[in-house]
DNA sequence: AAGAATGTTATGTA
DNA sequence: CTACATAACATTCT
């Protein structure tokens, strides 16, 4: 379920219903250890690099999560919060609003040692203010790896996950086997930039949006409001209705239109 | 209702 | 040491 987009949004969110409370944390189905270290603890601040996301609270403690493939947050608007749906990993009631999480990979308790150890095996985040675009390019410049495998590296880039790879490739003309280090430095940028626009209109959209507004490479047959990506999961290119070819890439399906990336 | 899915890490093999 | 493959794990939705 989560690229980058949807991280940060559940983190602006749960700071926005959260910040400064004193929260209610259970564990339903008894697998959260620890979290009577944070009673009576209120929420400092919530926040996400990459595809993680950090709940601070005032005693120097946080909850790490990373949804990985399945996880997801069921918001709930009303107190009381209805009977948790499925296998609810954690529980946490605010003042006015609970979140339910169910599936994540990693749900933890931690400190700011926590914190350091993840990021600082991270790539740049699209998303972040104090991203450092040069440290991607020069990652990139310099390997013989895909650029497709380099996307989806979280050391390399921080936050892209499959349907951004593919859209972001796309929309560069990039054929996704191409090494980072046999791109031009435009096309370098290019791709940078392409992320940071798809992320920021994903998290405005609480939604993956890739498609340009008035594309003009759109056929007018193709604009259709459910359209949402180009290659990604699709038979046929939107733009040039060529079949997509889909092969396993390092494990995951990787989409490409064979004339539109050459 | 079997199967696919917006992910990562640890381990094995060349 | 690098690179790639495989397994493991998380759960929901169609």
């Amino acid at each position: 379920m989560p690229e980058g987009h949807t991280v940060h949004r559940n983190a602006r969110d749960h700071q926005k219903y959260f910040k400064g409370q004193t929260l209610e944390l259970s564990s339903p189905q008894g697998r959260f250890v620890g979290l009577d270290d944070l009673r009576g603890a209120s929420v400092e601040k919530v926040d996400a690099y990459g595809k993680h996301e950090f709940v601070r609270f005032d005693n120097d403690l946080l909850i790490h999560i990373h949804l990985g493939l399945f996880g997801k947050f069921r918001m709930h608007g009303q107190l009381p919060a209805p009977e948790p749906v499925g296998a609810v990993r954690l529980r946490i009631i605010g003042h006015h609003t609970a979140v339910d999480l169910s599936g994540p990979t990693a749900c933890d308790l931690g400190t700011d040692e926590l914190y350091e150890s993840i990021t600082a095996r991270l790539g740049p985040d699209p998303l972040r203010k104090d991203a450092d675009v040069d440290k991607f390019l020069a990652r990139i410049a310099k390997s013989k790896k895909s650029i497709g495998q380099l996307l989806m590296d979280q050391a390399v880039i921080a936050g892209v996950g499959n349907v951004y790879r593919a859209e972001a490739l796309f929309v560069n003309h990039i054929w996704p086997e191409r090494a980072g280090a046999d791109l031009t430095a435009d096309d370098r940028l290019a791709i940078w930039t392409t992320t940071v626009r798809m992320l920021e209109a994903g998290v405005k959209a609480g939604k993956i949006v890739t498609i340009a507004k008035n594309d003009p490479d759109l056929p007018a047959s193709a604009r259709a409001a459910d359209k949402r990506t180009y290659v990604y999961k699709r038979d046929h290119c939107l733009r040039c209705g060529t079949a997509i070819r889909r092969w396993d890439m390092a494990g995951r399906w990787c989409y490409a239109c064979p004339t539109c990336q050459t």
